[in-house]
DNA sequence: CCGTATCCCCTCCGATACTG
DNA sequence: CAGTATCGGAGGGGATACGG
């Protein structure tokens, strides 16, 4: 996870995606992002309390990540008892839009059937088209 | 990674996403799809080379798994030596949309800057908005 | 050629404890 | 309240070896 597998391949975009996939593929990072989005600002015990099930180790390391990436930022106001407030950037609003679409296509494909039984295709020996013969 | 975290979360559409996630978020999943659009129709050991570093365990593991959620089809061409040809469905082919959006947000974002140090905010004492006050 | 079985490592995550 | 330090368990991924 650390590090890009085949970074040189054909199209060159994906590596990109694929950075990105690797911080919000981690666990609770969508959550995160999500009820950020849902109460634009939020502070670190109410965020952790939303998440219900974190701890506060991951939660900061997911936090810390979000921001590097520019998804997240931090705000801290020098009082005490400490206050730090969590807010997503413009970038990460318009991340959202996508997620939603995702979403979307997500509840478009799995409601209808219920996606198991694979059973790949088996061909026929008349075949309709064999481009690659064997080696 | 094995189950959803906290599944009642507010808005609902997320679970299905972070199912969708658990899936594609694993180290591979997303260059097989990507090669899989880019050669329409692609043969295991074809695939595997490919992606070179990727052992059969592994390959073979993500494409059950892409085949399980229905985002890839699978033909076995009963010969010898065997062949088995894998492609897209077309509703991956609809998901490829989305995650091209995704990299094309990407791009837009991580070009410009470096997106190094965070610095967070220190907001001054007179705060513009104390939306949520100290409990 | 197309996979599965097995082992091992290494990272990630959660729990607990502690500081500013 | 807002985190960091440290530890231990669990699981994913890679290498190797073997079967259909």
């Amino acid at each position: 996870m650390s590090e890009t597998p085949s970074t040189e391949v054909k199209h060159g975009a994906t590596c990109a995606v694929i950075d990105i996939w690797e911080v919000l593929g981690k666990r609770w990072s969508l959550l995160i992002i999500k009820n950020l989005s849902t109460k634009e600002t939020i502070r670190f015990n109410e965020l952790k309390r939303a998440l219900s099930g974190i701890s506060s180790t991951v939660l900061s390391e997911r936090l810390l990540e979000l921001e590097r990436e520019g998804l997240v930022t931090k705000k801290i106001y020098p009082e005490v008892p400490p206050r730090v407030e969590y807010s997503l950037t413009a970038q990460a609003k318009e991340l959202e839009v996508i997620i939603k679409e995702l979403a979307r296509w997500v509840g478009r494909w799995k409601r209808p059937q219920s996606v198991a039984a694979p059973a790949a295709t088996v061909a026929k020996k008349e075949e309709q088209s064999s481009t690659t013969t064997a080696s």
